[in-house]
DNA sequence: TGTATTGCCGACAAAGATTGTCGACTTAGG
DNA sequence: CCTAAGTCGACAATCTTTGTCGGCAATACA
């Protein structure tokens, strides 16, 4: 029942985005807000890049902004990106289940479906202009921001 | 979002023995019925044991049982077992949450506790009672079935 | 044209978790 | 005793996760 890191990285990313208005943060700048090392979020960004989530440009004053307005992207949209299937047993997916060896009345499966369909209900329910608006005021330890962050 | 496979492991072997009635299945029967690798049981019965939730009888006509009635053992209580803690994330588990770097108003750990809770209520709303009464019929496949028991 | 700044990509090492197996041991019954 | 069970600890193999690195590509600006 665990996500993992690099799951957890991408939400936090695209609420800091999402927290940041139109203007586009630098990689650097990210992984500071985010308490992310920079080198992992260079391989999460562009997965979410290539999902069309977010948008990045290239060169002097580039950075990364998001791609769509935040009430549009669900938390569930970027778990999926990062987590493969939801549900907690492979007989229980969505797609391709796997057989499970018991047949007739496979009750158990029935529950992981549920709890499946729970995660997905709840994940699909919030989008990060949820999250942004429940965030509110500064959302990070301030001793991880950049000094001129703080001083803007 | 994944449970271990010895999680589904147990709670199969759970099953298996709620709809068994009173009497011992061995080790080597329970194994076949739920089509999992003996060996593997054989890790997974002593920790159920440990845990109250199931009795063992050596010797010859020994095996193992359930230790209370399928209405009083959760799903819940099984998945724990072997699952650790069910948030998706360090920093939204019951006891000893890991702090988040996120200090104000970390509202992803908001939604991490919503999925954690929401999984806790239908696990713990599940007890194998349920679960056999759901089942029915036979509930693996006949082809797994040691061959007493398809005589029997 | 060139240089600095930034993102992009692929390969990879280290660490850790999971899965399944084995052999030696203990207990109960006959 | 001897056999049929459960018990325990150690372990190898595999897979997954995590994080890093070096070099490449694009853009802005002088």
């Amino acid at each position: 029942m665990w996500v993992s890191r690099r799951t957890d990285y991408a939400t936090r990313a695209i609420l800091a985005l999402s927290l940041e208005g139109g203007g586009p943060l630098k990689l650097e700048e990210l992984a500071r807000r985010t308490a992310v090392p920079q080198s992992v979020l260079e391989q999460v960004m562009p997965t979410m890049r290539t999902a069309g989530v977010v948008r990045s440009e290239r060169g002097p004053a580039g950075g990364y902004r998001l791609n769509k307005e935040p009430g549009e992207i669900t938390l569930e949209r970027i778990v999926r990106l990062f987590q493969g299937p939801l549900a907690p047993i492979s007989c229980a997916t969505r797609h391709n289940p796997e057989p499970c060896p018991m047949m007739v009345g496979c009750t158990l499966r029935d529950v992981w479906e549920e709890v499946r369909d729970a995660t997905i209900s709840l994940l699909g329910g919030v989008t990060f202009a949820d999250l942004a608006k429940r965030a509110g005021g500064p959302w990070t330890d301030p001793s991880l921001l950049s000094p001129e962050a703080v001083a803007g």
